[in-house]
DNA sequence: TCTTTAATTGACTAATCAGTCAACAAAAGT
DNA sequence: ACTTTTGTTGACTGATTAGTCAATTAAAGA
């Protein structure tokens, strides 16, 4: 198997067990089953090696969020099939999830956040929620205020499902909970 | 002036910017202006001073939420008055908010949140919602939920606040953010 | 005043870290 | 078959770290 993803899945585990300075690269390497020098092999730097799995597991996310978008024909079922997509792949992905926040909440992640990739994702999503508010389907405000918002509360629900992971199922929470959302950000 | 409360000080202002692994007591303690040896007669090992510090801050921000509830005579007046004195004070003590939400997205975060006064803090709050959850005034759903939903959009308003500082005073923009707070929690 | 206790210093240590490097192995090209 | 490139190893290094400690100063009691 690609050394490269053996690291990178084993530096996922280690930084949300440990924190990001707190795992050392032979710990990394250790958990690949590969030696420790080729881990400067593959990065050049143990922040190069943050700074890539960041930007590929945001990738990965922000890539999740839309899938099966254009199946959806109302506008409403659109943003609906967003807020499940989202947490759904963060009940799926829940180390990946973690890093983004751990990551997300340091101010380390400035290095990382104005990325290219990123910073286009983001336009796009912001572009969606703009013909959202344009049809009056969600409050007119600044559409990067209604996105934290909505990303917070998905947060939330995300992290209240990994406490309780039955309640995924359960029809009457997960309705309520679109509602909480729905409400939020209605006009 | 008391060297125990400067060290506080400089690690949550180096806490912030480098992160908790990335900052060496040494480093606080210069920051601080007093010898290396001292922060160890003060705090037993590194991590009791972060343990200690999450500690008295929590307790300060949690504190601060309740503040001149008892003037306020209507449930919903004094739900608003939760709300803003939540964000008030984080963008008041930003720094202190940031580490707030640093450890609180850290794994290394479970050693402190079981902290007896944090507990009983929360159970506090658990209660007050539960009142509101009897009096119909928010949605019949988990309070642990509701409460995790209320501070989620508080945090993602401080972030977006921080950006725009000019925003705290747009009674327009306050106006819209509260709407949408209260929106999510209404039955 | 004298004694005891507490606060404070900074040089020190043992451990640990990120990153290097010479050597070797495997593939790939010619 | 031979050469070049690429992947891989693990011992090594210089720098940095948390925490110690003997010595010094300040404060408090008697």
């Amino acid at each position: 198997m690609d050394k490269r993803e053996l690291l990178l899945e084993a530096a996922t585990k280690l930084f949300v067990e440990r924190g990001l300075h707190a795992t050392p690269t032979s710990a990394i390497s250790k958990q690949a089953g590969v030696s420790a020098g080729i881990l400067f092999h593959y990065f050049k730097t143990k922040d190069d090696l943050i700074d890539e799995l960041y930007v590929s597991i945001k990738k990965e996310y922000t890539s999740s969020i839309l899938i099966d978008i254009d199946r959806i024909k109302s506008d409403l079922g659109k943003l609906r099939l967003i807020w499940s997509n989202s947490w759904n792949w963060a009940i799926d992905n829940d180390l990946k999830f973690k890093f983004l926040l751990q990551v997300d909440n340091t101010n380390c992640s400035e290095r990382v956040k104005s990325h290219p990739e990123i910073i286009t994702k983001v336009e796009k999503f912001n572009n969606f929620i703009q013909e959202y508010v344009d049809k009056e389907l969600v409050k007119n405000i600044d559409t990067y205020f209604l996105m934290t918002s909505m990303f917070s509360l998905i947060t939330s629900m995300v992290n209240y499902l990994t406490l309780f992971p039955e309640l995924c199922h359960d029809q009457v929470f997960i309705e309520q909970a679109w509602e909480m959302f729905y409400n939020c950000l209605k006009p």
